[in-house]
DNA sequence: CTTAGCACTCTGGGTACGAGAGTGCCAGCT
DNA sequence: AGCTGGCACTCTCGTACCCAGAGTGCTAAG
């Protein structure tokens, strides 16, 4: 029994066949389309004590007394947990991931963007994905230019980020800081990023005020490309499929998963919420950021040999081919993954 | 006559009446309402008489035999090419612009990203930028960066515009000419960008055919980033708040518009198509692309000095507060060209 | 040229109704 | 004990219909 969720066999059938039934078609399901469909062999009478028992438990709900059933949050989440095998692809899907990881990866950014894209595609939702941080990426460029009243700050990553800052000039300022903050930058590249941070805060403390403050704006610049999980901006692709959903939900539904897709603070804090680190979902309101628009996220980790660089996934609505969708998102994940670890080297 | 536009005082003031009206209520507009709002002193039946000629020219159309009249395009097209007066702001719209502008300007970039969601928020539509090419902008970086099997080009602008390009090493590679190139370079740094990018052509050919590949590859970033009309990308924000519209747009128009937002080279084209000196209309189907969607654009340059560096303004249905969207969008791109006037210099 | 008046049209809301889908429960069967 | 056929009941949905209301176009008179 405990393998199928404390549910029993067939109750567990009838689940998976409402889930399966509801998202396929948009209508409530009735218990005679599940005797055909289920091939559990007994009648719609049984299935209707099932479908009662399972609404009982919080699983399937009502939408008026005498309708079809309709999966709960609850109901999907045990859909989710105890579907029996991983999703397989469709050819042009399998195709269509092949030949957008085909090209000679240049840009990790330009792929990232390019891969939110194809999962948008492949599943007719919304992509997004929280690029990497830079910590154990090492540095190529580290500058202090000077731009008349202002000066910015500009950081190159090995493999092709750039970070870039435009500052105040501090309030005490003098040439000879300018030209010693320049050189003990230069000494970093060839470092990686969050030792060369740890480094500059060391540094910071030996020299004069004035120097002592470009090298600390430098240093900020270093920990926000490090810091992962506050990682500056998310990626978001792909939303035009969700106006095909928009008739379903409410205006006031629709109005705030467009707000929330654009705030990217907001964004990275729910991404952050779920991630987990093999393909995961968040389904309604699991996650209270989504359940106020009653969408769902699936999301898996990209990595780089074992460290963790990003996460890419995508949000639709609770009523989602869940099967379809954690496929394609692991697979792009997985290739992004060969793809970043290969760049690593 | 001429002043209104060859219509007739009566029939501009009806015209206007209905734009009005229907803007603001979103139902046709009956013969009765504009009697008693229009204030022409005449009956509902003269109305009646003025708006069937109306119709009859084009300028209105009923959605059925019997109810009220709405806008066509050509409608609102009128109306906006003869309005009285530039529009007012209120005073919490003035009081945004001003302190969105109190901050100092240090990046054009972020200015312009706050802008677009300035704008968004004042007028409740959608709004876009495009950002400045960099023609007459001069370089005060202008690198090539050896990454191992890759190479970047990066190019830094004297206000903060950084612009890079990740490449695979050309086939013929050797160290000696990747020095030569990075020494010829240098010395571009302080020209501008198209300056620099004629330069690169003219030396690319003094030079031998490895050195020669890297001089044309350079010369490429510098002329992406200096066709203005070609901008690599447009910025769009507030997009929720056409969530609001969502209902009154058909499913397919509606997709039509978010995919049209969200692909950058048609945004480009459509905003430098409907791009003019001041600040322009464009209504539903004048342009193919937005007829397509039923929304109509806003647009104003902005400029430092008298050379136009991009542009901005917003996007949303055709039934929409002109005069005021107008009044928005000049007062913002007016503060921005003297933003990026002093920053200019 | 304007306007009052009037016949006409079309929408939108409300009601009524029957078909259809689905449920819950019971009694009988295995 | 569990399954199932049967049945009464409920709720939705589409159709038809009607009426009030809003608006029009036209005509005839000022």
């Amino acid at each position: 029994m405990a393998e199928h969720g404390e549910l029993g066999q067939r109750k567990a059938a009838v689940l998976h066949t409402v889930v399966e039934e509801y998202v396929r078609t948009g209508e409530p399901v009735g218990s005679e389309t599940i005797a055909e469909r289920a091939g559990l062999g007994v009648s719609s009478a049984t299935i209707r004590n099932e479908m009662a028992a399972l609404e009982e438990l919080g699983f399937l709900s009502h939408p008026h007394t005498s309708s079809g059933r309709i999966p709960t949050d609850a109901g999907y989440r045990h859909y989710v947990d105890t579907l029996p095998a991983r999703g397989r692809l469709k050819d042009v899907q399998r195709r269509a991931i092949a030949s957008h990881f085909a090209e000679a990866i240049l840009d990790l950014e330009e792929v990232l963007k390019g891969s939110v894209m194809l999962l948008s595609r492949l599943t007719q939702y919304a992509g997004v994905a929280v690029p990497p941080g830079a910590s154990e990426e090492q540095l190529v460029r580290l500058e202090l230019i000077d731009m008349g009243p202002t000066m910015m700050v500009l950081a190159v990553g090995q493999h092709g980020r750039v970070d870039k800052q435009i500052l105040d000039r501090p309030e005490h300022w003098s040439t000879e800081a300018f030209h010693g903050a320049e050189r003990k930058l230069r000494a970093l590249q060839g470092k990686t990023y969050s030792s060369s941070q740890a480094k500059l805060l060391e540094l910071a403390a030996t020299v004069p005020s004035d120097e002592h403050d470009l090298l600390l704006m430098v240093a900020d610049v270093l920990r926000l490309a490090t810091r992962g999980e506050h990682a500056t901006h998310v990626m978001v692709g792909g939303v035009a499929n969700l106006a095909d959903e928009a008739q379903t939900w409410r205006r006031e539904t629709l109005r705030r998963l467009f707000e929330t897709l654009e705030r990217e603070q907001e964004m990275l804090q729910v991404l952050h919420d779920v991630a987990a680190d093999d393909v995961s979902v968040t389904i309604g309101a699991e996650h209270p950021t989504t359940g106020g628009w009653e969408a769902s996220i699936v999301t898996a980790p990209f990595r780089a040999g074992d460290v963790n660089l990003g996460t890419i996934g995508i949000v639709g609505p609770t009523r989602m081919d869940y099967l379809s969708a954690m496929a394609s998102v692991r697979a792009v994940a997985e290739r992004l993954s060969e793809a970043a670890t290969e760049l690593d080297q």
